[in-house]
DNA sequence: TGCTTAATTGCAATCGTTTGCATTTTATTA
DNA sequence: TAATAAAATGCAAACGATTGCAATTAAGCA
């Protein structure tokens, strides 16, 4: 096993005895080629452990079988890197991914160049995009909408766009959270998260109208805009209580991270859960179980998201038609409300 | 601005009135070229947002500017594509990778092929690999790194291999995180992980010396060899309990997963912590100080050891010599120890 | 056996950049 | 101004696989 240089189609062709047309089409099954020979040089490719330049390849189709996959992180704050949803997203794309042949190229808003079609589809890195998270701007991903690119986000699949949008249904997700602190007794809830952002503002919608249902008026001022970090949680809770005391008595929260620092920053001031106040989380994350008291929290079926993303995107690179897509979603009670 | 059909290099040379030589240097800052040439070039390159096509590119130089970074799993539980810690270290990476020019092609061990030298580096999909994690066998690992090509894996840097490995100090992390329990008073101490692994095995001997080092002896059958995932640690935990009552004061979790798990079990049975059972992780995440109570942990420079990973690779594909590195690793005492 | 049709295989152009070398243009000096 | 050196640009050959079309071989049938 000779390996001095590297080995081409055309060598393995010549081991072979064939035309490199012949080997190139007998290396993808190509029903063409007689099936004895088809198996002779599939066996020699294999024994020297030969695999297709793809660099060559992609070229000459014109197609790359990657799909660049980018977090649209939100916050400066390079924290929301390790939120553990997301990431959780990241493996269910490649997963999906994987299943349908492609590889995945992963980058994020702070990393990549701005022009993202060009730099990703035009030049033959990949054959597509998927966005994860629409960020508080979605100029960018307009902006590679428009140069016609295959793309597809995950975020509020309501949200007007001439791209598909993948995302669970905020505004029932809101609507049963806050529904069901009020029916367990919560009358003061807190809403804590930043509606700027698409997915959020659908989420509170649901949070004010869970209100008006049940007769009740909700104060401006409980909607509190923050950052979707566990650390930008903790800071307003604890200002909140030290300056207002504790005034209320149920949280909805945006992630389960944030659900997270708030709760830290209740246990710092031996606020009782549920007992003094009641809280729900979103995301259902692993550790919303293991944590204590287990977090109340909206599901979101990540798995189909993925799917329907990676579907949704090979619909366009082939030409067909597409739409956004609602997955699954409900409320996991537990032990925190 | 007609984007009919696609830019490529040649019709932009053609537009400026060069050649697709001058073009291509131009684009590159090649000092070859005036300056000013240079210059009107690049600007007719942005104003048309060109880039060049990478499949050609890499074809021709044989160099990609990509790295496959691989998730080395350990268990069939995919829970484990999800470990916080995991996906911390792929984000440094993937700020180290691109602060260097490269970009990253994300596989796992499930996915990938099994020749990994072949289909990601001769096969031009990739310049080098970076393994997270050495698994319980390295052959695969070992088969690449004999194949010639550039890789660097994350796991025990003492292990004897002939590719770099970057990682903490597992032995001194064992170390340390059992004779904290010991000097806090910990007299039965349970080590919840499994030796059969590179760095668990480290960690464990830390074990074995620090209670020696005390006078201590430790019991074979309070080492569990369990899966990395807080759900086996809580079934763990769990039969442990069960069957023999609360007979230990101590647990040292080779991931803090691992001790989210116990803590878990040992709370449904209303086991005091620190009272009853000490408790020290493994990794540091986000999520250690969340808890309740704050995990006492054992942190690793993750970002450092990012870039050692990155620059170890580098230097392999410059054909530089290499070594192994030992990241910094300390102990985050909080109060659950 | 001779002729038509089907099954296999090979030829050669092409994908878009890069780069060693040759060529042209400009600057320098006698 | 002519000769020479330096600076700037262009030519054309790779890089390695794919694929329409032509060519060869095998099979089918009277």
């Amino acid at each position: 096993m000779k390996t001095d240089s590297k080995l081409t189609l055309a060598k393995l062709a010549e081991l072979a005895g064939v035309s490199t047309s012949t080997a190139s089409r007998a290396l993808k099954d190509n029903p063409l080629i007689k099936e004895e020979t088809r198996a002779r040089i599939q066996a020699l490719a294999s024994e020297h452990n030969f695999s297709v330049n793809a660099a060559a390849s992609r070229l000459r189709t014109q197609k790359t079988h990657v799909i660049a996959v980018i977090l649209n992180l939100i916050d400066h704050t390079e924290q929301s890197v390790s939120d553990p949803f997301l990431l959780k997203i990241v493996g269910e794309l490649n997963k999906a991914l994987n299943a349908a042949g492609y590889e995945m190229l992963l980058s994020n808003s702070f990393m990549a160049s701005d022009d993202w079609a060009s730099y990703f589809v035009s030049s033959q890195r990949a054959d597509g995009i998927i966005v994860v998270g629409q960020g508080k701007s979605t100029v960018k991903i307009d902006k590679a909408a428009e140069a016609q690119v295959p793309i597809v986000v995950w975020g509020e699949p309501h949200t007007p766009a001439n791209y598909p949008i993948i995302g669970g249904d905020n505004y029932a997700g809101g609507y049963m959270a806050t529904k069901h602190l009020i029916e367990r007794g919560s009358k003061h809830i807190l809403f804590l998260g930043d509606p700027g952002h698409a997915e959020m503002e659908q989420r509170h919608k649901g949070y004010v109208n869970a209100h008006r249902d049940a007769g009740l008026t909700v104060d401006p001022s409980f909607t509190k805009p923050i950052d979707i970090t566990s650390t930008a949680a903790h800071a307003c809770i604890n200002d909140a209580i030290k300056q207002h005391g504790l005034y209320f008595d149920g949280l909805i929260c945006v992630s389960d991270m944030v659900a997270f620092g708030a709760i830290k920053a209740l246990k710092e001031r031996y606020v009782g859960i549920p007992g003094d106040v009641k809280i729900v989380g979103y995301d259902d994350i692993m550790l919303a179980e293991l944590m204590h008291p287990a977090l109340t929290t909206v599901h979101q079926n990540v798995t189909m998201a993925a799917h329907l993303m990676v579907e949704q995107l090979l619909c366009q690179v082939n030409q067909q038609p597409v739409s956004s897509q609602v997955v699954e979603t409900y409320l996991v009670k537990r032990l925190s409300s």
